[in-house]
DNA sequence: AAGTGGTCTAGACCACCAT
DNA sequence: TGGTGGTCTAGACCACTTA
């Protein structure tokens, strides 16, 4: 056969195609296109690559690279000998993907959140920027006391919209069994796939000193982060204040 | 041919190789090594992938898998039609994937470098440390103050071991007609290619908040980097601080 | 033993660039 | 036109997990 004409008869069938795109790159949509439908559930694995590369019509090495990619952005998990799953939120992956507070030896303890309030209210324009939608549009608000090894160490503000969560619940939030992703991802069907973050110097204000027992006027590292699900969609919007005293913030990039 | 015996062959005749590595692994190594060796030079094109296919002995396939990864490194460069190139430091790469520091609407000048000083030194603990040396051994210490849209907003401390720059001079650092690590790359040989940052927020020392125009005490964002070249081996720290009064740091990551 | 992902081969054709 | 990287195919065998 001649892989041209596969090339072009496919482009043909698949609907919402971009024009010349690469077949493994229609692969890739369909196979995110299917997770997202909810046909594989996160956690569970997605049919075996020989079955998958019959599936769409192409070769093994095209569904492999379809396949490698999203990998490669965490979306799917690859173990030899047992399958390919597509990625669940657990305490392991937020800790490696999304929380970047070390103390300064190195080590790098799981934090304990302590939820202070939960809030609906009205978009403000930083919050409607950032989450993508209207200014006035519903919110939640939550805040939280993280502490790592019993110390109060990072002050966190949630934003997230009301559309997105519908019927999110003080308590769905406080009593959660596992991470704050993993309840966006089991309870509302939305999975973070990854997240930008800006990072500045400020001075602690009196509330903030007090809750993490600072001095007043004491520097204080705030991390704005923008959580995104598939196709960079805005999920969260998070601003947190940390004592950097004893603990760092760390960035190894270009690594993974 | 059977594919095995190829491997166990190859595995067998390739000095260095780890016991049961894959092919394109020993693939990855002799073309890392041979750039290391100087064979092909910062900014010119490697031999085509057929070439090298054959002059490894290996398919094409194998080939590319080894080049994917080194291209996922940002130590070769892949152009369609022109040829693989091995990647040289310049200022767009700098900004890329060295800089972080952006203005608080997103617009991202190149920073103007003004050196303060250039000394020689015995490392002390941390710079030992860090850069993988001895208590005591020579280091160059350099301080610039960088300059963004024509506000002091970086205060720079780099130190490198003499060892690895020997006979570098200040005028040599100063009239750089390009950026710190080209100079690193064209006059010493040495190549930086990823780094690993931490974090954290300090209040602003006398002298520096005078050298960046901020208040005695103002909050600063400091930010500890080693440099590392092929195989983690450090390179260079430096220590910054910035005035994220209207600046901040970003961090993009999980994206590239 | 059967099934999964991981590696490797060999070769075709396409897209792009320089000449 | 000739050379380069980019895509795709088809199939073999290896490494690993599970039952």
């Amino acid at each position: 056969m001649n892989p041209a004409d596969d090339h072009n008869l496919h482009a043909r069938l698949m609907a919402g195609a971009a024009p010349d795109s690469p077949l493994y790159k229609e692969v890739k949509r369909l196979l995110t296109q299917t997770i997202q439908a909810g046909e594989w559930k996160p956690g569970t694995a997605i049919p075996s690559e020989r079955q998958l590369s019959a599936r769409f019509h192409v070769a093994v090495g095209t569904l492999r690279k379809a396949v490698d990619e999203l990998v490669q952005e965490r979306i799917l998990i690859r173990q030899q000998g047992r399958g390919t799953f597509v990625s669940a939120h657990n305490r392991d992956r937020m800790m490696f993907h999304f929380f970047h507070i070390q103390r300064e030896d190195g080590d790098k303890p799981a934090p304990d959140v302590e939820m202070l309030s939960f809030k609906t209210g009205r978009a403000d324009d930083e919050e409607a920027a950032r989450l993508g939608i209207g200014v006035g549009d519903r919110v939640f608000r939550i805040a939280n006391v993280l502490s790592l090894a019993g110390d109060r160490i990072i002050f966190d503000r949630i934003s997230i919209a009301k559309a997105l969560f519908p019927g999110m619940t003080a308590a769905q939030f406080k009593n959660r069994p596992s991470t704050i992703y993993h309840l966006y991802q089991s309870a509302f069907g939305i999975t973070v796939v990854r997240s930008a973050e800006r990072l500045r110097a400020v001075r602690a204000d009196p509330e903030v000193a007090q809750l993490l027992d600072v001095a007043k006027g004491a520097p204080l590292l705030e991390i704005r982060r923008v959580a995104l699900t598939f196709h960079d969609q805005p999920v969260e919007y998070r601003r947190s204040l940390v004592d950097t005293e004893h603990h760092e913030y760390f960035s190894d990039l270009a690594k993974s």
